[in-house]
DNA sequence: TTGAAAGCGCTACCAC
DNA sequence: GTGGTAGCGCTTTCAA
């Protein structure tokens, strides 16, 4: 089988008319009598004529296509940022090239490499846990129009969405001090991370809030590994004020520390609030008090609404520089069922 | 900003060379001269030249693209589908062009249309659960190498990979066999699925080695949605026989079942088994005693490497018709810790 | 109303 | 060794 595709110039051969008549014609160019028209139109049907697209993107310099990449998809999280991307891009004619850096610096980077080469018209990108060389990415953001979602690297002049923590953190604090914990620990990320930053501002502020002193030594850093969760738990098991209650990263650190708390005799009533609100975390037995919402399939849509934004005014005015894009949702802390 | 991109032709240009001697200096074709090799890529390399793809894709006929339609990322399955897909993609020089079909037909196949249009090399497609019309997808097929992947249509002449869910299922009931259960129900998918009829069918062959008979009535086919899973339990709860065990369609009914046995006083020693072995699944409060593994990064990566080297074999030979892959993994039951 | 031709950026064949 | 040129499939301008 096998036979090659048609092309705009076989059914104006066979038509007996010139490629530009036929072209036009397909295009319901009003410089085309009906009759031609209607003619190319029949034998385009009958040929199962499909336009070429490489030929119309090499032509146009557009390939209507945007380039994701996102550290994983294991979660559900980034599965949820996705949904909201593709719905947004499917309604506007668009395709989404996808790839998994797993929260490698260097496959980011190679796969950015590889998008550009592929000509996406646009690029979202959350970054990877462990890219610190902003640099690199500036690069891209010369070049093609970039929008960054949920992870957002401490870079000026960057369009972003992101979900502000700090509000969330704040709610998380409050739920546990009105339950009466005195004594907060957190697990938190990496110190470099913004998220981290976030979430320790909120921290500070509801416990200002409540007049209530900062102690540093109750927030611990960790790279979010199953054994460093651990060593931040321990630590804080082992404080001298011993906390009541843990604010944790993610759902994901919670259901660790929570299973650990569960494994020691005497601490398993430590509360634990932390962040995402995943929904399998709602069945798990390891599950935390409560978590804070941060929205991902609303940010993968304001992302790629973003997106096309730029994209499009880029097109117009090239040179005035548009502004930068900086949404922030506000998280909202969600109880889950006891 | 925005400067245009560098060509071949501007480099060309600014040596006073062809643009045919300084593609094949970029190809390091011999018929070159070192010298003005050098300076091509001097010269491209100082004005951060980037060869566009899409004109390399119109003349080559070939998009290095791949098309990946699934029917959703919900669940860690189908996303460790795509993760097997994108390392092979990867190593071989491929991108991914990502679509969800959200279980719906007429989505499924705006997707393959675009798909086509962006003409990707190929096609994996796990289809969603709704697709009954097989002559729309028979279309592409023709003219796309395409592999189905874990979800496959009751199609011939098609390439695919899959999951023997029959062992799993032998391995499943005999199981329970010998955990002592003799009345056994089970939840099934719709009637029309191929995994139904797999599950239907590992279950007989179960009783049969047992030298048990088979009843009809305690194997209750619905659409695996909350309700009608609700209804088959209630419906296996009236039997006259009563089941001790039973086994779910997926991981998902499963734990929709184990937590309305759960709600009712009396049912909760029920013993439930189900498929997918999802890492969630692990910690659900309704997990279930075991799951049967399907191997979703090894379908992606097989399939991935099916549809390479259909991709490749057909530049080749195009006449002869090659054989079908008709790839089959064999699935194994996984007790969970209880 | 239609057609010829240039051109998008690149490759590859054939002359020189 | 190097350069000219045709052509991938399509759009678009300009002439007829």
């Amino acid at each position: 089988m096998e036979k090659k595709p048609i092309t705009i110039k076989e059914i104006a051969k066979r038509l007996n008319i010139s490629v530009s008549a036929v072209s036009k014609a397909l295009h319901d160019d009003k410089s085309i009598g009906l009759r031609t028209k209607m003619q190319v139109k029949k034998m385009a049907e009958e040929l199962n004529y499909q336009p070429n697209q490489t030929a119309i993107f090499l032509q146009s310099g557009k390939t209507h296509t945007i380039g994701v990449i996102l550290p994983h998809l294991s979660e559900t999280f980034f599965p949820q940022v996705i949904c909201g991307i593709e719905d947004v891009a499917i309604k506007n004619n668009y395709v989404v090239l996808l790839g998994q850096s797993n929260e490698d610096p260097e496959r980011e980077l190679m796969l950015l490499e590889s998008m550009k080469k592929h000509r996406v018209d646009g690029i979202l990108i959350s970054i990877s846990k462990d890219t610190t060389n902003y640099d690199r990415l500036a690069k891209y953001k010369e070049t093609i129009p970039m929008v960054f979602v949920d992870r957002i690297p401490d870079m000026k002049e960057i369009h972003y969405v992101a979900c502000n923590m700090v509000s969330g953190t704040i709610q998380a604090v409050s739920y546990l001090l009105q339950k009466k914990h005195r004594v907060i620990g957190m697990v938190n990320g990496p110190e470099k991370f913004f998220a981290s930053k976030e979430r320790l501002d909120g921290y500070r502020k509801a416990l200002e809030k409540h007049r209530l002193k900062y102690d540093t030594s109750l927030v611990i850093n960790c790279d979010l590994s199953r054994d460093e969760i651990q060593e931040a738990v321990k630590a804080l098991l082992n404080h001298k004020r011993k906390p009541t209650a843990i604010v944790a990263f993610h759902d994901n650190a919670a259901m660790e520390i929570i299973e650990y708390l569960m494994s020691t005799k005497k601490d398993k009533q430590i509360t634990v609030v932390s962040f995402a609100n995943l929904p399998m975390t709602a069945h798990s037995i390891f599950r935390p008090a409560a978590s804070v919402e941060q929205y991902p399939y609303l940010q993968g849509q304001k992302g790629m609404e973003i997106l096309l934004d730029i994209m499009n005014t880029k097109q117009i005015a090239a040179e005035s520089p548009s502004p930068y894009y900086k949404i922030i949702l506000d998280s909202h802390l969600k109880l889950l069922k006891p």
